[in-house]
DNA sequence: CTATATGCAAAGTATTTGCAACATT
DNA sequence: AATGTTGCAAATACTTTGCATATAG
């Protein structure tokens, strides 16, 4: 199943892995691309798009979709299956583990006939920081 | 606030809704340009994008990304908050209203000290009819 | 040393926009 | 007749890919 796919290591993807588990926001490709630059370390652009590709497909980090279509990444702390309450500020996002809606979910969808089912679900505002700073 | 926008009403956009409005499923920008070609309409595709931003606007019509980053749009049937039951195979969506998943968010969200909040949650999965079509 | 990863730039997608021709009101 | 709308093509924006070179193991 797991085919033996040699990955090798190496400072950017060490340094892509860093900068996501450092904090607790959800950045896009392009973000991460330019933090990198901006602390000297001088990355592709493909180079980070082809690491977090990998570290999803490993589950090492969750993708979501902003708005307009952009995929932005998160560390996430385990394996488990949760959700994030996101700031649409900054960025900011708290992962939120519930089973109230894991259970309505599935639920729902087996009363409809549904088999081999899955959901998404986010919840956007704006945090305490950016609430306050009306503009 | 909502300005006096004039809107004319022209058989491109007509088509676009009605194709909309026929059916049950999620639709890319993309398809129902070709759907709208095969009837016969010659719709330019920058007309659909517009026409379907307009519609998704004035919450004539649900926007959702597919996990590839593209917008899928489905007719909604008020003007009403909910969410979809969606099969990943044939695109086939059953509207959800609830309110008990409305009230978990929004709790959630003000535990944290989030404004102005917002959610998205979809359920995919494969609907009675795809199950059954083992391969 | 050898195969994999990087980096650049070119190629792909999906979507938006400028503008002249056109059609609704 | 006047202005919103269409359609095409060029322009954007994000992401992927090809290929020569650098590098981890």
């Amino acid at each position: 199943m797991t085919n033996t796919r040699p990955t090798r290591q190496t400072w950017q993807k060490a340094a892509v892995r860093d900068l996501l588990e450092g904090g607790e926001e959800f950045r896009t490709a392009q973000q991460i691309h330019d933090l990198l630059r901006d602390s000297g370390a001088k990355v592709g652009l493909a180079t980070v798009y082809r690491a977090l590709q990998a570290m999803a497909e490993s589950d090492e980090v969750d993708v979501l979709r902003t708005p307009d279509g952009e995929a932005a990444y998160r560390a996430c702390s385990s394996g488990q299956h949760h959700h994030h309450l996101v700031c649409r500020a900054c960025g900011y996002s708290i992962e939120i583990a519930t089973h109230i809606v894991e259970d309505w979910a599935a639920s729902v969808a087996k009363a409809h006939g549904f088999t081999d089912t899955g959901h998404e679900l986010e919840i956007f505002g704006l945090c305490q920081n950016c609430s306050g700073q009306s503009r």
